[in-house]
DNA sequence: TATGAATGAGTCTTCATTCAT
DNA sequence: AATGAATGAAGACTCATTCAT
């Protein structure tokens, strides 16, 4: 098998235990199992278990910005810009739910807090969001708030939500998500 | 010592913990020193760590609720209302930083997946929001979208700034604290 | 209370306790809610939980020798005296049943070992029964071995059988236990 | 090492540190030392302290069955029979006096009293002197008495010798053994 | 003197990590 | 290189004993 195979084999392993049963109840052996590989074979891939889970979650973050990025339209009015973002972000999570389950763990514990929550959304370094927030404010089509609050009017609630139903609280549909997303728009529209 | 005052320096002292260095880095051990007691002193209180935690996160959510309730006006006009709240929402947290802290890796972790995480804010049951949410709806102020939803759009961005500012991404003051809270009533209102 | 009754108390507590749980599932602390007392108490009476189990030992060892001595017929046929001893035996344990289970439990763990068995039928030492063999043995009427030998010989069966029947594993009746009895003796006499 | 030996080690291990210190007073950190190896591997071959104790019964009891069985002569009179059974069975608990203090401590505590203590010696199902017993009850050569008072009148003495052998109250030796032996035979036959 | 809350040493058990095969 | 058995440090929990009230 080669190297790289083995390393996705054991990072999708490790996401499907840990979005589960959480970072402390996921020992090393069972991830191995799940993977269907070596418990020790994982060290050669990985230093550490601490070492894996940042890896996991750099992964997953990775992966998330790039599907985000690639979804920017721009050539639509910015309304529809940010509805096209905010349905995307739901559809997303919503396909991948150990991997949003995971991130939201990872952020909250100690584990994460070294690591800057605002690489997911934010406009600080990698953040994919921070063209479009720019081009909006510059356009005046958004009320001229830091681009951090901005963000976290847009993406806050829907975060919430995605958490609500992954909880069994809410079951969303098409039509509550859009009626969602344009609120989230008039909480930062002009 | 009376009884009352052991176990709420108990509680303390594992918020202190806990908040930082999450539940399963903080050995009962660590708790008992912090609380400046011994170990099995604690065991008198809680029958076990486990416990202890589900305790902390009760305890917490009624000093929260309790606040919440205590604080909401009755006599001004919806808007008005809404903006205190969330006001209200916005010092609390910052005022008890651990507090929050807890809360949302406890909300966030396998542990509390079981506990309705809508306890603290929704509206089912005890939800101390759930009058005022109904009355707004009865009045046509608010969006007609389930309470759920509108809860995650007044509250998800004031969760995201209260985070992010710990974590020190971003520093709130008055001013955007209210264009912030004006920002989520948008989102919300008819 | 006066000092011997609640030493009394807490014997009989413990034996109570003890001869169900056994010595290391018995806490100081449920010895003490048995007996009434704080756990405190107890260390009144007692140096260590230890002595307090070979006090309880010594007590019931004492009771039971004072017991056998009480009866011991002095003016029937030999054969009669010992039909007498093995049927007293048998009642005896079966009227207290819990001193016969702890007494088994403590002669046969590393408690006990110290302790010589034998003091309990022995003939060494305080043994009631070594006078009877004695003489029984000078009138020819046994077996010429070891007093220790005759003690098991004619014993051994009934301790056998209380336990027996304190697990259930058989019921006895009057005409069992006197031809039980009277099988022991053909084991003893020449 | 293969597991099977490990397994063994383990076992022996522990019937050495607990047929001398007990139960309750054999940490696993001990019976570990005693086998040469880390306390976490003995939870490789049981699933905990209780599980390694009644597999050491079980595995004491096999032994000792199976001894007891290859040992029965089946072509010899009835008494010559019982003769070997005796001696044998002294025989094999001074050879394994380990054995014989476990199996007694287990037999007498709140841990083996769940066990069938006859399962031992005793007649119900798988006990080896069933047949032997049923067969002499036939020939009329014992008392017609129920299996289990048999085997009290017949083992009940020895065990009760090898108990004060090992405490130290006796020393035993062939002539003495016969004897007892021939004793026993006394009371169980007709 | 009696109490029972407090103490902390001691035990079982888990699991990240290592290393001989 | 891959394996998974072995390791032992670390942590939850118990309970005999002490001591302030």
């Amino acid at each position: 098998m080669h190297t790289n195979d083995r390393r996705e084999k054991i990072l999708q392993a490790a996401l499907e235990v840990i979005s589960i049963h959480g970072f402390h109840d996921s020992p090393m052996s069972v991830i191995a199992s799940q993977a269907q590989i070596a418990m020790g074979t994982i060290y050669r891939c990985f230093h550490s278990k601490e070492s894996l889970i940042h890896a996991l979650y750099e992964t997953l973050e990775h992966r998330f910005q790039s599907a985000m990025t690639k979804n920017l339209p721009t050539d639509l009015p910015m309304q529809e810009r940010f509805f096209h973002i905010g349905r995307f972000f739901m559809d997303y999570c919503q396909q991948a739910p150990m991997d949003f389950r995971f991130l939201e763990q990872f952020q909250n514990s100690p584990f994460g807090v070294t690591y800057r929550r605002d690489r997911l959304l934010g406009p600080s370094g990698s953040g994919f969001l921070h063209d479009i927030l720019m081009e909006a404010l510059k356009e005046k089509a958004l009320k001229p708030l830091p681009i951090e609050i901005l963000c976290a009017l847009f993406f806050g609630p829907l975060i919430c939500l995605i958490r609500d139903q992954d909880l069994g609280f809410i079951v969303l549909n098409e039509s509550l998500i859009d009626q969602t997303v344009a609120a989230c728009w008039d909480a930062v529209r002009k």
